[in-house]
DNA sequence: TTACAAATGCAACAATGTTGCAGCCGCCAC
DNA sequence: GTGGCGGCTGCAACATTGTTGCATTTGTAA
């Protein structure tokens, strides 16, 4: 584990950019994120380091330029961000869970999606598949609720 | 003409609403797109009728809370709009395609998406399919171009 | 240690959607 | 046809999320 958090900044700079604190920070954070994190996320994990605003949109978007992060939108219209995995070229086929009682975003790895058929002309360069409903933890305090 | 506008009001009043000029407006756009629509776009096509940006909004929202349209969320972060098939009860089943070249939204009818298999404790209530890539116009001209 | 370009912080801006409220008008009853 | 009620609209102001310009700081290599 040790070796993966030094390999960090070499990692960073192998593509070419520098290791900066926000950068390592966010790298670390959604490497420990078990789900996609939205910027206010990103924010609020990160509020004690002064970290501005600004500045983790442009790391957050550096890190999906170079193939570090995914980016999805969600169905609230807010961008979310989860670590790419280094050795999966095929993360394409990503499956996603919102969940509408608490809004959190889970990353579903064990879910296979395949490309459908497509109309004559259409090129699919990647899917993605989002599923709405209610996460493990909502569902059991929803019993309780009503 | 006239029959599709007055069955229009008569589908309105029978939701326990009032057939309003920009209700039956939106609704006939929506009926005659062919792909998903940002509220952007209908302001655009509405243009010379002076419905107002919050109406519109309002129209909209009134519209998928009645299951007479889907609201989706494209990449760039906008809802889009598509007119509910009136006898699709099992409309959970949505797939889309959104073209990187021209930003449009297509809806794939005739795609089946269904549920994958979820996690314990997770319940899902519907599944979204939105595939990336280009549209059938939008891929002869890049050929043409590179 | 130094110099330079990349990265940051700040402020202002842009795009999209929401809320409050006064007044209008579609619809039903007569 | 017409009167009145309440749903609907228009306007203005606001909220949220993300972007851009620019001066200053800082990581990195020489």
């Amino acid at each position: 584990m040790r070796s993966i958090m030094t390999s960090h900044a070499e990692r960073i700079r192998a593509l070419g950019a520098r290791a900066t604190p926000a950068r390592l920070a966010v790298l670390r954070l959604l490497e420990t994120a078990e789900r996609a994190l939205s910027h206010h996320d990103i924010e609020a994990a990160l509020a004690g380091t002064g970290f501005d605003r600004v500045t983790l949109y442009r790391v957050l978007d550096w890190m999906v330029e170079n193939g570090l992060a995914h980016r999805l939108t969600d169905a609230q219209r807010v961008f979310r961000f989860s670590l790419a995995a280094s050795n999966a070229p095929a993360h394409n086929s990503h499956a996603h869970f919102r969940c509408e009682a608490c809004g959190k975003v889970f990353c579903l790895d064990q879910v296979l999606v395949q490309a459908p058929a497509l109309p004559q002309g259409f090129s699919g360069k990647s899917v993605e598949l989002c599923i709405t409903g209610q996460c493990a933890r909502c569902e059991g305090q929803d019993a309780q609720q009503s």
